[in-house]
DNA sequence: AGCCGGAGATAAACCGGTTTAGCTAGGGTC
DNA sequence: GACCCTAGCTAAACCGGTTTATCTCCGGCT
């Protein structure tokens, strides 16, 4: 019992393969009627086109990709991504090839082979860096691709971003407005971009700013906040740049007798319900939204389209209770 | 610049196109002499066979696939996949396909569609019902598969999955020692096999128990503990089928000013970083490690091996600060 | 010498589509 | 009536592999 294939549908209706591949296509070189009959047989067989002889042809693979770059365990607690992936996942009817690689290499690997294979059509780049050499391949080897959170635009690729820029400023001069002089910053990987322009922009709007460096690990998150709230001038306030530092700054405060929102402040850079029930004040994105966004930016470049950027809506500050004016103020 | 194809490899190294591909795959037919030259000159040109036509001529797809049927929103804060996908994801070195539909009925087209296709080798099952069609599905269009998280054997498919019963049982008995008798249960999907076999367990080793379903979302969590606590005789033990609602639950309790754990005690199962956070009791599995023995079994039917059933680790119960003796004893 | 068998290679068919070249019939033009 | 065009279709090539049938040596055995 095997699947109908056009030869079937060929001789079922009487007319050759290419006819049949005519019809199902839509496009011209057959009759009306010719068309009715061949699209009345094939739906009465069950027909179904196999994708993979259609790539073979040239023609589309029917999936996009989208490569994560993580120590696999890491990545069950991000909940960004699987988010982003729903999203995704809203507006595309056809499936996403995901795989998950532990260095940038292997990613660069990848993509190239997909691409020899036929196997996507494009792909989703996630986690821009600075100067990242994914941009140049893309344009190399004419993938498609949308570059998903890294602002501003890069090479001839589309991009869907939001203004990290903005979003910090916002959370600085909320901060600052509460009365908040020395403000901290617990950062995300150097080598992000969106790390850069959050640096960049806490440093030209903070009066007193200091930066550290972590990797958004609840580790690195507790590590930082102990070294801020042990040092010679603690800061009343710190932006974390997710929210399991966030929960974990919290809780290192807590553990040092620091009281939230009383002596410190604490804003969470990405809501979640782990934000939500630590009642931590949170910039919120819609990260669902984003990768529906995301996925229409890729669906036009394959569809020819010029690329375009897409800035996203800016993230929402929501005010909870780790937030108060600093000590010492009002 | 085109990728090199078989005909190139051919070409440039003086045999056909046969030879070479005898020659990379390494079965019989061709001299040891030859097989190197072919290797030498395909490596290179950077040969890369395409997996494309592979798959067309009947051979593997290279990929495998997982469908999941969820509201896509609701996808984001279910932690449980993308762990079970990144553990997945770390047994294989083929892509994963991964579509999220909202019906039943689209998961199974989705099925006889990608097997048509050949788009993949073989598929994960997840969240299997109580009499599930999927089963019969997989056997008749003979697509290998793995039934992940059903215990019991399913026709002739292969399983992975944890003990439910025992596992309910122990945390029942845990419950009991402490001195609870009345014991609540807030339950998952009623059609989903393991919420049935959860119940069965819970009901058999409970002395004094209620069940109420659930759908996994905090909103369900919170009022079916508002319900249970606002009772004539509320329990004063409560078993969560998932973090999520567990913590719902929890603030519930608290703002109904229900102590946790001296006048209610709170289990849940599956534990999450949002477990930790809260403090939870919590019945813990490795999830990820589950998706890699998942992704084992796949692969070993993929390779020929008959399917068999692969029991996981026994959850283990993490006694947090939600859990104490019974009101009223010791 | 004649026959058989197997190793080593090739040519060709095949997988299931798309695409192009070519053929045929009918209608319009001059 | 000769000529040209076009719509509508077919046959065949093609995509990049795998697989099968076939062909050619060459050595061993009787």
């Amino acid at each position: 019992m095997k699947r109908p294939t056009i030869k079937d549908i060929a001789a079922a209706a009487g007319v050759s393969k290419g006819a049949v591949s005519l019809a199902l296509n839509g496009r011209s070189g057959v009759s009306e009627v010719t068309r009715a009959r061949v699209l009345e047989v094939a739906s009465s067989l069950g027909y179904r086109p196999s994708a993979t002889a259609r790539a073979l042809s040239s023609a589309s693979a029917g999936a996009v990709g989208l490569v994560l770059v993580r120590p696999p365990r890491a990545l069950g607690d991000e909940a960004f991504f699987f988010q982003l992936i729903a999203g995704m996942q809203s507006e595309m009817s056809s499936a996403l090839l995901l795989q998950v690689v532990s260095s940038r290499s292997e990613e660069i690997e990848l993509y190239q082979r997909w691409w020899a294979e036929h196997r996507v059509d494009g792909v989703f780049l996630v986690d821009l860096l600075v100067s990242d050499p994914r941009v140049a391949l893309m344009s190399s080897l004419g993938m498609p691709a949308v570059v998903v959170g890294g602002a501003g635009h890069h090479g001839a690729l589309a991009s869907v971003w939001a203004d990290d820029h903005a979003a910090m400023t916002s959370v600085v001069e909320y901060l600052k407005s509460l009365g908040h002089r020395r403000i901290a910053r617990v950062a995300g990987l150097p080598s992000l971009l969106h790390t850069v322009r959050r640096d960049q922009a806490f440093l030209s709007s903070v009066v007193d700013g200091v930066i550290v460096a972590g990797d958004y690990t609840a580790e690195a998150g507790a590590a930082a906040t102990r070294m801020l709230l042990e040092g010679a001038v603690p800061p009343s306030a710190i932006v974390y740049d997710n929210d399991v530092m966030a929960v974990a700054g919290a809780e290192v405060a807590a553990s040092l007798g620091v009281a939230v929102p009383a002596e410190l402040s604490i804003v969470a850079w990405d809501d979640s319900v782990l934000c939500q029930h630590g009642r931590l004040t949170a910039l919120s994105r819609d990260t669902f939204a984003f990768g529906a966004r995301a996925a229409r930016a890729l669906l036009a470049v394959l569809e020819g389209a010029s690329p375009t950027d897409v800035e996203d809506v800016l993230p929402e500050l929501v005010v909870r209770g780790s937030t108060a004016v600093a000590p010492g103020v009002g």
